[in-house]
DNA sequence: CACCATGTTCCTTG
DNA sequence: CCAAGGAACATGGT
């Protein structure tokens, strides 16, 4: 569950649970996700720690913590593809791929991973290349402009530079251009100022559709027996995919594009196309979606 | 077996 | 320097 709306949501479900718990022990299950930080180092520095505060930077999870009247600790969570982290009893069964697992007494805190490509890390210096946050108040229409200025890369690929704007992935990026009504391969700087504005609104209104909806999902990942099995699949799904009973939106609303490959358009009817841009897939309406077009007559050279 | 997958980084080639 | 393409990481779903 892994770009920004899906992090931003993790990170209000969890940061209630884990104020002010303490780290009784840490048990590391796949070095690789600590890297650079050693198993020694992630053990001594979070033994005995508490847990003060818990942020979000594009799709990064910010924990804070502290010893007894001691300088703060910064530990980044990153979730990769397939991350997922939740608090379950002490007892809990763990899940097959665990990564890390932080004990709190009578809970724990697990950090599982299927693939192994989220991170948990005491190094934050991954923060400082990231652009601004699409929701805050640095991300304006001009400095968007700004950042694709001069720039030949097809927009959709652009979007997907954390250093540009931190926190869309794969398929906001789709989203948002479908909103735009932009052409994902046009070249990022040649957009139009009203162009880049109505990007801007679109990957705001997205963004925040998208927390709106997620926030409304019950986020129980917990081991326990009573949360696996389909169900728990199916609610984990939900957050993509899936239909909200609680949600004032429906399925439509929150992907219109995305993995709807051949299907009719939401807005037009035509069917929605997928192209490969930088080995990943990109979704648009061919018809909602065209460039610019030239006047076919009449335009002078 | 084939191909696909919400992410990031590194390498090569032009 | 830039852009594009591919591979790598590791596992699972269809």
């Amino acid at each position: 569950m892994p770009e920004l709306p899906e992090v931003e949501v993790l990170v209000r479900h969890l940061r209630p649970q884990l104020a002010g718990k303490i780290i009784r022990a840490v048990r590391v299950c796949r070095a690789k996700v600590l890297l650079p930080t050693s198993v020694a180092e992630l053990g001594r520095t979070l033994r005995g720690a508490r847990f003060t505060a818990l942020s979000r930077r594009g799709k990064f999870l910010v924990f804070t913590l502290r010893h007894r009247q001691t300088a703060a600790i910064s530990l980044l969570g990153h979730l990769g593809m397939t991350g997922r982290m939740y608090l379950a009893p002490a007892g809990a069964t763990e899940p097959k791929h665990a990564a890390v697992v932080l004990e709190l007494g009578h809970e724990k805190f697990i950090f599982e991973d299927t693939r192994y490509f989220g991170r948990f890390t005491l190094a934050t210096g991954a923060l400082d290349k990231l652009g601004p946050e699409p929701l805050g108040q640095n991300f304006s229409a001009r400095s968007l402009a700004e950042a694709l200025g001069g720039s030949r890369q097809a927009i959709k690929v652009k979007l997907l530079d954390q250093s540009v704007v931190a926190g869309v992935g794969n398929i906001y990026a789709s989203e948002a251009l479908f909103h735009a009504r932009l052409p994902p391969s046009v070249p990022a700087g040649r957009l139009t100022w009203p162009e880049v504005r109505r990007l801007w609104r679109a990957l705001r209104s997205v963004l925040r559709q998208a927390i709106l909806c997620g926030s409304t999902v019950p986020l129980d990942f917990s081991g326990s027996a009573k949360n696996r099995g389909p169900e728990r699949e199916a609610r984990l799904n939900l957050f993509y995919y899936g239909a909200n009973k609680d949600s004032p939106l429906t399925y439509e609303e929150r992907l219109r594009v995305y993995d709807r490959e051949g299907k009719p358009c939401v807005r037009c009817g035509r069917a929605v196309r997928r192209i490969v841009q930088a080995a990943r897939s990109t979704f648009f309406c061919p018809q909602c979606q065209r460039g610019p077009r030239t006047p076919a007559t009449g335009l002078k050279t």
